[in-house]
DNA sequence: ATACAATGGTTGCATACGCAACTAATAAGC
DNA sequence: GCTTATTAGTTGCGTATGCAACCATTGTAT
């Protein structure tokens, strides 16, 4: 086996390194915020995505990418936070194509009521897989990554 | 913002980050296999799993946790890859109640075409992902995960 | 002006998923 | 030995997802 397939072998290994610790997190942060304020992972993740742009001008198209999700998955994950009253959509004035969404204070609320379960999830997690051998190198790197 | 505050911004970003790129993984990996061979990710994961192992002796639990299922999805997964004849559940002798799966050769065939395939786009999207500074720190460390 | 292309979101439909309840087989307690 | 608890895997059911087809609005060309 030459050095090209071990290159080959170790991108492997860590890909499913990288797929463990995904499902190990999504998993945890799935089934606390789900407990405690009745939030799914993307539902966070959108209102965190609207939080951090003064909850305010998003596209659906940017919630999407935001999200990792398709446009019609997008459609629906927004009406879903809508009938909960949590965000509402407001329609584009200069392109009537265009939809933005805007955090209700119910949302902001919930959203600040989510994030502290949030972090402290993501830092019991990580603390854990640090602890094993196999997922310990990927896990210590997310404390470490520069902003950008 | 104390430095406690930061940690808690630079893992939510780390995490962030790695969601990001597993997406875009997982993506690109469920077009191409999907396309070429007819395999979803999942799908590919067992496979590989199951090959690592001499395409034998792994029980439903074990496979559960190297595709990140449940229970209920490992079944319905084995059974349509039973199905198709790529693999065959095999009872355990001494415990009744556990269960082997095999690869059959055309599961073998598949996998053998599906491999290359699969690398090959791992390897084209990670070097990309090594071009978006936001995701190159993280991508540059797939390459460096020692065994274990 | 009118037709035609391109863009932004939404819906029909089929599929995969997780949870909880279930069956079958083994192990433990007395 | 018989009852109870535990373990392994499967099924019913509701929900989230992606794809492809769709509608509405905007831009472009003639």
């Amino acid at each position: 086996m030459g050095i090209a397939d071990d290159a080959v072998e170790i991108r492997a290994r860590g890909w499913r390194t990288l797929a463990a610790l995904h499902g190990i997190i999504d998993a945890a942060l799935e089934k606390d915020l789900s407990k405690e304020v009745g939030l799914s992972v993307v539902e966070y993740t959108l209102l965190d995505a609207l939080n951090r742009q003064d909850g305010w001008h998003m596209r659906m198209a940017q919630l999407a990418r935001a999200t990792a999700l398709s446009p019609s998955a997008t459609t629906r994950l927004v009406t879903r936070l809508e009938d909960r009253n949590l965000l509402s959509r407001v329609l584009c004035a200069d392109d009537r194509r265009g939809i933005y969404t805007e955090l209700t204070p119910i949302g902001q609320d919930l959203y600040q009521r989510a994030k502290p379960i949030h972090d402290a999830t993501l830092e019991r997690v990580l603390a854990q897989a640090e602890e094993q051998p196999e997922l310990a190198p990927l896990a210590r790197i997310l404390h470490q990554i520069p902003a950008s």
